[in-house]
DNA sequence: AATCAATTAAGAATGATTCCTAATTATATT
DNA sequence: AATATAATTAGGAATCATTCTTAATTGATT
């Protein structure tokens, strides 16, 4: 995981960079995507913000998440069921191993995936842009 | 691609066990399933089948599509944008290639998927029951 | 401190999907 | 072949996540 303030600092840098304002909502958001390591959803980041900002609206954490997301600081996770999280910590593409009992995401290491790229691009005459690699399984815990 | 006939008849003989009907109209969507190359979405299964079913309802498409996919007849691809599309000939998890400007999809040939499936069992722990592998970039038709 | 464009809150609108209900129909049985 | 019945359908209403709208507010610049 990359350090949490090192990604809020630079979250903040870039949206200074494109010139958008820096409102106490705005960077409520940030710091949650650039802290939390569960890949919180827009109802989750809504809950935790509602804390400081009673009247706080959830189509702002929706605008500020789809913001951060056009500027490359948010990757967003879309799963099977229709449900997004969002990773402000890695916001590239990266596989992610998911439990589907307690719902659980880790980020596993796999060397051999930059090797499978360009096996692809090899074989299919594709300028690869992003990926997306999911495992789904029951976790230990879940036994 | 599996031939289209025999997946054709085996969707209905895994209906038949189910003691699932046979309607005109599920028929009719299974043989769409079955045969197309191209991933259609349930949109797209609903114009072709209007041709033949003028009175076709919309839900009666999502409710086959979802009957077929519980039955484990049919791959779910869901879209980083929310939309979904549908793989009748192939239902189990295999991996995409996508165009981001024409929105085509390949099967490729990955060999190294079945090693990369065991490398993350042996690092997590999890049992993998599936996964979701999709690469997007530009195809060599879009340049 | 004044200005102004960006941002916000709150609720309305949207769009994909699912649900509901009465009418229809595939299938098994006779 | 006719009947019974449980599943399925059409069509529209309901749902739910997300986006849009509008007037009011506010951050940043001067």
């Amino acid at each position: 995981m990359a350090d949490p303030d090192e990604r809020f600092d630079s979250i903040v840098k870039k949206l200074k960079e494109n010139n958008h304002k820096l409102t106490p909502q705005r960077l409520a958001v940030v710091k949650i995507l650039a802290t939390s390591k569960g890949h919180p959803n827009v109802e989750k980041i809504y809950e935790l913000i509602q804390k400081d900002f009673p009247t706080m609206s959830l189509a702002t954490v929706y605008r500020n998440v789809m913001l951060l997301k056009s500027l490359g600081e948010v990757l967003e996770l879309g799963f099977p069921d229709g449900s997004n999280r969002y990773d402000g910590n890695k916001p590239y593409s990266h596989p992610h191993v998911i439990c589907v009992k307690c719902k659980k995401i880790i980020d596993p290491d796999l060397d051999t995936l930059k090797d499978m790229t360009a096996e692809v691009a090899d074989e299919t005459g594709f300028k690869i842009l992003m990926h997306r690699l999911d495992f789904f399984g029951i976790c230990q815990d879940c036994i």
